[in-house]
DNA sequence: ATTAAAACTTAACGCGCGTAAAGTTATTAT
DNA sequence: ATAATAACTTTACGCGCGTTAAGTTTTAAT
């Protein structure tokens, strides 16, 4: 930098100054900035830019497990807005393990990030480490909520998801049983289990809830055991299902497809598989997946939005808020 | 960290020379250094560190698309490998947008990598300023090949992938056409629509490829608009396709169901669809999905293991190879 | 016990930049 | 033209650490 001043006939404050923000200077040193930056195309490094600044530009975004297409959107949508924002995202996945979350967030500090959208693994979580992290970095939580921890959360109401399939399913046919995992890892799992049985009491049907084994985030290949072991038994009582999150659906529909059983909602179907998620593929599953939609745009647009207020704020919130948006029921052709 | 040494009573420098390597120290400062470090757990700052040292423990991922399946799975498999070697990958995707891929490059200098691992956009990038960057960064070019860039390049061979699917299809029914995008991103979908032909021909048989149209990076919505006005047309000359890669099958198939035609190699079929690629989630599609796999151990475990020799060959190979792995040909029902 | 080597400490500089203070020049207002 | 700002330059220090050189202590070898 400080050859760049010299070459650009500006001293190095000068042009510190510039590249933090470019209308900071008079409009005929700019100039002479720019033309020596076309010249000789120099780039300040951002690592030592942030070394000694209190409020850096840079964001961390840190998700349980980017393999899963619903994370994979997720990031993306959260780092382009972030960059539309003129701050710099820093994209880490924990890769299901407790371990590696908990060495990014000790990394994070590193980064000096002027906040951070973290989704946490859930039950495999550290809660300690987190709640330590969470009071130096100011933190929004998204996906997943830990009670307490992080200055916001925003997430997706899972009642909602829950009692508009399950309505949907008892209005036009059979009430469904509930398909999931029983061990999930993630809250929202168990948040839905409960919405699923509140809603068919209240609705007046006996709830009965299929708990199939399984460790892991390969839900495809969870649900596709899960259900040929439960259509093999018999073990429901209705003709429909509904999954606790689109990928376990995924794999119950490739186990109906292989036991030639037709699932849909027209009459020559003797089944209606429905789901939770609104996962990227759900359209393309065969047949085509009913489900109850996360609403992307908005728990992502209130995430960031959440974070850039906090941000603006010091850091520290009053009080600790969550936002839950409803799902948006996606009739498809499975149920 | 001059607290921190002060407070486990060892100069700075010995401190530092820990971190860098905890062997390099006699056992009984070791010891010391540990004791103190669980009473005030601190760590070095990873962005200062590399600050002033020749050789860093960075590596960069960069990836054109994230939210792909294939590059999330090729992605979580590298960083784990560069994990495992004592290495801290940082991972970007360039979301399929030149522009992205190109500030992701500059900023990554300022990391100081060791070294890059770079799946570029393929025809949307741009060539020059790679090829500036690959002069500055020991890169290791793997997935999408561009000519003379990098140091090396690691990938599948995709003649291996679509002769073995053509003749496979050949061998036990009709020989396939071929479904691709008119215009597709990868200079892989080039190299296998000619492997295509060359095997056709071959084998005696006049090739017919398919042009869909279609832009960006939703294959699986543009191989389902395809299929549904190539299934219309009857533009089909046999009862067999192979598609370009496994995304385009998704969609294809997706149409297929909806329209109520059987897809698969038994007698009640009328029509096989095969793939490449062996994405995470071909094995759920209905029916599950014939397809070339990459073999994804070697084509990572190679990348990894070429920059590794070249980081330690000092940045610079002599001269620069093309390392090809073959397809495995996984059969399942669609064909 | 003597000695050489190994490991350490102290001191100082460097990385690439942010930032504050004091002094200088340019611009705007009157 | 003059004064009051605004913007700039120079100087200097700081961030959190790597690294080197010179001197000191510890350890291992004879």
């Amino acid at each position: 930098m400080e050859e760049f001043a010299a070459l650009s006939g500006i001293s190095r404050p000068t042009v510190s100054k510039y590249f933090h923000d470019p209308e900071s200077v008079r409009s005929s040193t700019r100039a002479r900035i720019e033309e020596a930056l076309e010249k000789f195309d120099y780039r300040p490094n951002i690592y030592a830019v942030n070394q000694n600044r209190k409020l850096t530009k840079n964001i961390g975004i840190v998700v349980p497990y980017l393999a899963d297409p619903f994370f994979a959107e997720m990031a993306r949508y959260l780092e382009q807005s972030c960059i539309a924002a003129g701050y710099r995202p820093s994209l880490f996945s924990s890769h299901g393990e407790q371990k590696l979350e908990n060495e990014i967030l000790d990394s994070l500090r590193s980064l000096k990030p002027a906040g951070v959208l973290f989704a946490p693994l859930g039950r495999a979580s550290d809660r300690a480490h987190i709640e330590k992290f969470c009071a130096e970095v100011p933190t929004v939580l998204f996906d997943s909520n830990l009670e307490g921890l992080g200055a916001a959360f925003i997430g997706s109401d899972n009642f909602s998801f829950v009692s508009q399939t399950v309505e949907y399913m008892t209005r036009t046919g059979e009430p469904p049983s509930f398909f999931e995992m029983r061990t999930p890892a993630n809250p929202n799992a168990n948040k839905r289990r409960k919405a699923y049985i509140e809603v068919m009491e209240r609705l007046g049907f006996e709830p009965h809830v299929i708990k199939i084994d399984g460790e892991g985030w390969a839900f495809e290949e969870i649900g596709h055991q899960g259900a040929l072991r439960v259509l093999e038994k018999g073990a429901l009582r209705t003709n429909s299902v509904l999954c606790s999150n689109d990928r376990l659906a995924i794999g119950f529909l490739a186990a109906c497809y292989e036991q030639g059983i037709r699932v849909g909602r027209t009459e020559e179907c003797s089944f209606r598989v429905a789901s939770n998620d609104d996962h990227p593929f759900a359209k393309f599953t065969c047949p085509s997946l009913t489900t109850a939609a996360h609403d992307y745009d908005n728990v992502a647009g209130c995430s960031v939005d959440t974070l850039f207020e906090l941000i603006e704020s010091g850091g520290k919130f009053d009080d600790r808020t969550e936002t839950l948006f409803p799902a948006r029921l996606v009739l498809r052709e499975s149920a």
